[in-house]
DNA sequence: CAGGATCCGGTTAGATACTG
DNA sequence: CAGTATCTAACCGGATCCTG
């Protein structure tokens, strides 16, 4: 029993940490839905990318994509063309993010639904 | 053909803002940790919560509780007791903020093992 | 106990312009 | 095209102390 209570309250401390760690690497106003671009469509190039999250400064966006390069979330890979372009895409332990971004999505379109109902 | 291209990069527009909204009610370092401890605990008083979400500071948690407050994810009940207490919980809203707290607590303990392998 | 008051430094993110 | 440079205002969050 009491070791029941020690050990539920041991996996609450690790699910915040968790959650904290998450918030963390998705932290700022941008990257959350730049996963999210990315997960939905795959490639991206830097001007598509910045098309498609309506309202990225271009200082902003590239800032937000370093971080998340350096936490190993995103890949960027630059193309041998004139001139050049460049590549964004998930890693593997970025797209393992898809229940997040998934969940994010879904729940703020109904959060938007049920704001417009009042 | 067209249509669905159509339908499909609209129904991608929509998950991108509603990422982008949910971003916004958990913003900052600590809104998530905090819907996630009082997720996994119920309720909570001022103190047990700062317990809990190790770390905070007292006037941060305020805020942070106040701007939950404001947009309908916590409610805050002042207890008639001697010295007043007050107690803080989910709304059926917040509580349907559900899945991405799991998903993150999971993800954010995976996270951190991933990292601890290297 | 539950916060507010004050002070403060660092970060964030926007606008605008510019470069290889 | 894919960013960088510069400037700036706003905000965030921490520390410390205080109050009903």
């Amino acid at each position: 029993m009491e070791k029941r209570k020690i050990e539920l309250s041991e996996s609450c401390r690790k699910s915040i940490q968790g959650i904290k760690d998450t918030q963390d690497l998705l932290s700022g106003k941008w990257k959350a839905a730049i996963v999210g671009a990315l997960f939905y469509n795959g490639k991206f190039r830097f001007m598509d990318l910045s098309r498609h999250v309506v309202g990225v400064a271009p200082k902003v966006l590239s800032k937000e994509l370093k971080d998340l390069e350096m936490n190993h979330l995103v890949k960027r890979t630059v193309l041998d063309t004139m001139p050049i372009t460049v590549e964004y895409e998930l890693t593997s332990q970025g797209k393992s993010l898809h229940r997040i971004i998934e969940a994010m999505g879904e729940w703020g379109i109904k959060y938007r639904k049920s704001l417009l109902k009042k």
